[in-house]
DNA sequence: GAGCACTGC
């Protein structure tokens, strides 16, 4: 048996959540929250610092407390000061998180805990959705809003203290605003009038790489409050976890209260279904007399309505077993669990600059992620976590996760460096530097669609077009196709079709989908393609004013598709902005498949033998993945939307286009590449 | 004839 590390003994619950009691205690009460302790400490290390860096785990309260600290300690000394109330308003701080819910909830946490609604003195603004007024002086973001304010003024001048929270994550937004307010930094340090601080977040890793990025930026470390886990190891590596996993579930439940719920970590939908079957009927065989069990899974493309049974109270006198993805590890945050069993992986796509193809696989987690799932079980008392892998396995383990900078395409993230007036991405300070080859590669992407021109020694400068692109919150290939609408007056129908492209699958999937839905399902179907067949089922869910039970009789998801109606209200205004024409073309969806064609040109496939396609960019063989509607059929040439390996390497998402759309748009490119010619 | 983790603008 180990213990964990003091370090991540209090892992408890979401920033700030952890006590109930001082929700609505007015601002300057005292509170048990050790935090408040080193408050002076804290506003001082900020104040004195351009940049500084604090290191806590998750419940020691520095997401929800340390923003207010800063703004109150601003603002007395203002008011001490006697600066004038509309100098003062120009002070606002933001506080970036990784994902939408966590800004929301936390802004309004904060706010109740001053007493106010939310939106007013505190705030918050997420995609779609925002909460702030002219009296708001404290901004939860998300860290993609920030980048994209970012776009509009790259000294972020608006702010006088930003706060990148949950940095030991490396997304690729945070990744991103390193670089941004560093070289903010800089630049406002010499107009003393508006200095900027930046303060850093992170859970207890990477501390040096943080530290020495921001020259050698002072450290501090909070104490969070503990409930010390019981962490039990593998004696012997386990050749099958799933087998490993139910055994231990079912000593957990033979041996402990039955109150206590049981969180158990698997990579994918396929694993959990059918592990979820197994604990029901190894509990229903009744080999042993067992006492009740409810097992519930948990991913995230469950709909809604069964993603909330895991927060439903149980009785008393029966189990609760959430059988769960990495969704659990960090966006959501289930009450009662006692007990945590990891097996130790996770499912990862992995992008290969080289070749630019997309693996989707099970690969073993990082010691960072393992502390972060054990914490999942002391988030209210004391608790237990079993790891399916032994104690030198972990040691093996990586301590922290790849940066997503470094193992995706670069394409989107480079030009919205180069929108931002940088022009050599070589030289951007990126915290840790992605592979000249990934860089090269972005760079290619972007000159193919017209993005960007080659400038002298190694600069790049928007076009005009580029400009456009940039405005988009989308991979450049879409904006692309979204521009070549505009030109071809179909425009209104691109920016359904890209809004659809932009969420997940619009179809329930569901391994026991029978003859009859896919009859049911035939009837969006085009024949040249997925791309059409997609649109269809848009304009079929809008006719059918969106009704819920048309898109349960079709098996359509309906959460996926009112989000795809969101993004094309928004990619809509952004094309008004940019004075595009926005045109429909009824149903001339040939004008559509060229304007595709136009955006997806480096994605495009050739037959070759039997059920064999090349691509034409890096000649890979590919297949044509059995759900799209072109399986069987088989088109000359094809554009795809994504091509990814699994147990095969497939291209899915697919539109049939003929050879003149793409030579007369790209003749250099395909000059050498089309065989069919 | 497959079978896709998660997040974000």
């Amino acid at each position: 048996m180990v213990k964990a590390p003091p370090d991540h003994q209090s892992l408890m619950a979401v920033d700030g959540q952890e006590s109930s009691s001082i929700l609505f205690k007015p601002l300057t009460s005292p509170s048990q929250l050790p935090i408040h302790s080193m408050r002076k400490k804290i506003v001082q290390t900020v104040f004195s610092n351009d940049c500084c860096i604090f290191l806590g785990e998750t419940g020691c309260g520095k997401t929800t407390q340390i923003p207010r600290f800063l703004y109150e300690a601003r603002e007395k000394k203002l008011k001490h000061m006697m600066t004038k109330k509309s100098q003062r308003n120009k002070y606002l701080i933001c506080c970036t998180q990784p994902r939408r819910v966590a800004a929301i909830s936390v802004a309004e946490r904060v706010s109740s805990e001053v007493n106010q609604k939310c939106g007013e003195l505190i705030g918050y603004s997420v995609r779609f959705d925002e909460a702030i007024s002219r009296r708001t002086k404290i901004k939860y973001m998300t860290d993609g809003m920030l980048l994209r304010e970012a776009l509009l003024d790259p000294y972020l001048r608006q702010y006088s203290i930003v706060i990148l929270d949950e940095a030991h994550e490396r997304t690729l937004h945070t990744d991103l605003l390193f670089g941004i307010v560093k070289q903010a930094l800089n630049y406002r340090k010499n107009s003393k009038k508006n200095p900027l601080h930046v303060l850093v977040m992170s859970a207890t890793m990477n501390v040096d790489l943080f530290s020495n990025y921001f020259n050698q930026a002072p450290v501090l470390y909070l104490q969070g409050r503990q409930y010390p886990i019981d962490v039990f190891h593998a004696q012997e590596p386990q050749t099958d976890y799933i087998h490993s996993t139910l055994v231990t579930l079912f000593q957990i439940h033979r041996s402990t209260p039955l109150n206590e719920g049981i969180l158990i970590f698997l990579t994918g939908q396929d694993e959990i279904d059918s592990t979820c079957k197994s604990i029901k009927q190894i509990v229903a065989s009744g080999t042993e007399a067992l006492e009740p069990i409810i097992v519930l899974p948990l991913y995230a493309n469950m709909t809604t309505v069964k993603q909330m049974l895991v927060f439903k109270q149980t009785s008393e006198n029966i189990r609760k077993v959430i059988v769960s993805t990495n969704i659990g590890e960090t966006s959501i945050t289930i009450p009662g669990i006692r007990h945590v069993i990891d097996c130790g992986r996770v499912k990862t796509k992995i992008f290969n600059p080289q070749t630019g193809l997309e693996i989707l696989k099970v690969q073993h987690i990082s010691q960072a992620q393992a502390w972060q799932r054990t914490g999942r079980a002391g988030r209210e008392c004391p608790g237990t976590c079993y790891r399916m892998y032994t104690e030198e396995e972990f040691e093996q383990l990586p301590s922290t996760p790849i940066p997503e900078l470094l193992r995706c395409n670069l394409a989107t993230a480079a030009l919205q460096i180069l929108a931002m007036g940088i022009t050599n991405i070589s030289a951007f300070d990126f915290l840790s530097k992605p592979d000249e080859k990934s860089i090269a590669a972005a760079l290619r992407e972007l000159t193919y669609l017209r993005a960007i021109q080659a400038s002298t020694d190694n600069t790049y400068e928007l076009t005009n077009d580029g400009r456009k692109m940039a405005c988009f919150p989308l991979d450049p290939k879409l904006s692309r196709c979204l521009l070549a609408a505009s030109d071809l007056d179909c425009l209104e129908e691109m920016l359904k079709l890209v809004s659809i492209m932009s969420v997940d699958t619009i179809f329930l999937t569901s391994s026991n989908l029978n003859e009859k839905m896919k009859m049911q399902r035939q009837k969006f179907t085009m024949n040249e393609g997925d791309h059409l067949t997609l649109l269809n089922v848009y304009k079929s869910f809008i006719s059918n004013k969106k009704n819920k039970e048309w898109c349960q009789a079709n098996k359509i998801n309906r959460r996926n598709l009112l989000r795809a109606c969101a993004i094309r209200k928004q990619l809509r205004r952004i094309c008004i902005e940019l004075q595009l024409n926005i045109k429909s073309c009824g149903t001339k969806y040939r004008l559509v498949r060229q304007a595709l064609a136009q955006g997806l040109f480096m994605n495009v496939a050739e037959y070759f033998k039997e059920n064999d396609y090349r691509t034409i960019n890096d000649r890979h063989i590919v297949k044509i993945h059995p759900s799209s509607v072109l399986f069987g059929a088989k088109p000359s040439l094809v554009v795809f939307t994504e091509l990814i390996q699994t147990t095969k390497r497939f291209i899915r998402d697919i539109t049939v286009v003929e050879p003149e759309w793409l030579i007369e748009s790209n003749p250099d490119y395909f000059k050498t590449r089309l065989s069919s010619k």
